[in-house]
DNA sequence: CCGTGTGAATGAGTTCACAGCC
DNA sequence: GGCTGTGAACTCATTCACACGG
């Protein structure tokens, strides 16, 4: 019975893990955390201890072995396997979305899509065929479909959530503007560039 | 100006204008921060407590006015402007992001698109010419632009977010997938889904 | 010596709880 | 009675600093 692992140290795992991964195709072996924090920007410490939450993967006066522990972080956070994801909405967004070959080659495959406007189901993109939301239930099931995409428009993303949720998905990518709630034991993380833009403005008001 | 204020307390500012909006569009003048704490999956205490670091803005016992509260919020986070942007990048992420209807409407608007292919400058998309990167300093002091925003890929982010630093830039929207270093006074957000999905599944490793 | 792993110390952020006002 | 504003208490996260192993 591990003690819970705060969120932000996991959050932390993916960029370690990336770095690694960028430090391996160049054909380094060995890296200290004080290395892998100039690249991310992080202190050596905060890695240190982020990774002691898991185990001890570092050698004392050497360093990590890089491709020892990349394996071993993949593994932690489930990069280990592929996985189905559902995506509601095809509008401009849901295409692009579809259309990103950012996830694929890092085991995140689309495996459905879903609208519930009549004139879009039925319709091909990207190989795979529009369905009606209504079918979302028993095509998770289907597929063993774990994660949710969300592009709706924000009026609508709370009640795709919740059907999300009803189907027993954990997980769910929200690119909707808007805030939206989920039972406890289930993740959600929104991309927002909005968001991003009006907190960033705070600090360049008084600019010239 | 006053104590510094966490950046923490900043991201939230823009969420709760942007409740706030919602709630004014439905005609509801007043909230008390149980209620817009609700509708965001925040504490009122939190609320209260964030809101205090920028002055008094509720009525004991009413809550707070939301056209009012409102005002003061985009005052306070810059939003009572327009912001031009610039972009890096016109390939498929860029393309997508000038065509993204949901900055222009709030405020931010590309004014000026970059990418360092010739074959690429002086192609026309979404009204704008796309114009060499060395051109990139000239522009932002011609135009104003206090924003930019990268959509190069991963290996050329760093370079593309240096250019933009030494231009003078201090708010950027990184959609590369990587992570940046920026000298103090410099903010940078990055728009990152891969990184969301992989510590995302952290939690649904064990699943069934 | 160099760098990890980790309890202990510090610091940051959140929540409590209540005085004060409507 | 209801709800804000806010110091104080607390919780959570980061950093320190050092023992230990290579």
């Amino acid at each position: 019975m591990e003690n819970q692992i705060p969120d932000v140290v996991i959050q932390r795992l993916p960029m370690y893990a990336r770095a690694l991964a960028r430090l391996a195709q160049q054909k380094v072996y060995v890296v200290s955390s004080f290395y892998l924090g100039e690249q991310l920007g992080i202190t050596p410490a905060q890695i240190r201890k982020d990774l002691s939450y898991f185990g001890r993967f570092g050698r004392q006066g050497t360093g990590y072995n890089i491709e020892y522990l990349l394996g071993r972080l993949r593994q932690i956070l489930g990069l280990d396997r592929e996985w189905g994801m559902a995506l509601v909405g095809m509008g401009q967004l849901g295409h692009a979305i579809v259309r990103y070959p950012g996830f694929t080659n890092q085991g995140f495959r689309i495996v459905a899509i879903f609208d519930h406007d009549p004139r879009k189901i039925g319709k091909e993109v990207a190989g795979l065929t529009t369905m009606d939301v209504t079918e979302l239930s028993s095509i998770v099931k289907e597929k063993g479909i774990k994660i949710g995409i969300v592009a709706v428009p924000s009026a609508q993303a709370q009640g795709v959530v919740d059907t999300l949720v009803r189907c027993g998905i954990k997980a769910i990518l929200c690119y909707a503007p808007a805030s939206v709630q989920v039972p406890d034991g289930v993740k959600v993380r929104s991309i927002d560039p909005l968001l991003a833009l009006q907190s960033m403005t705070f600090y360049l008001r008084d600019d010239t």
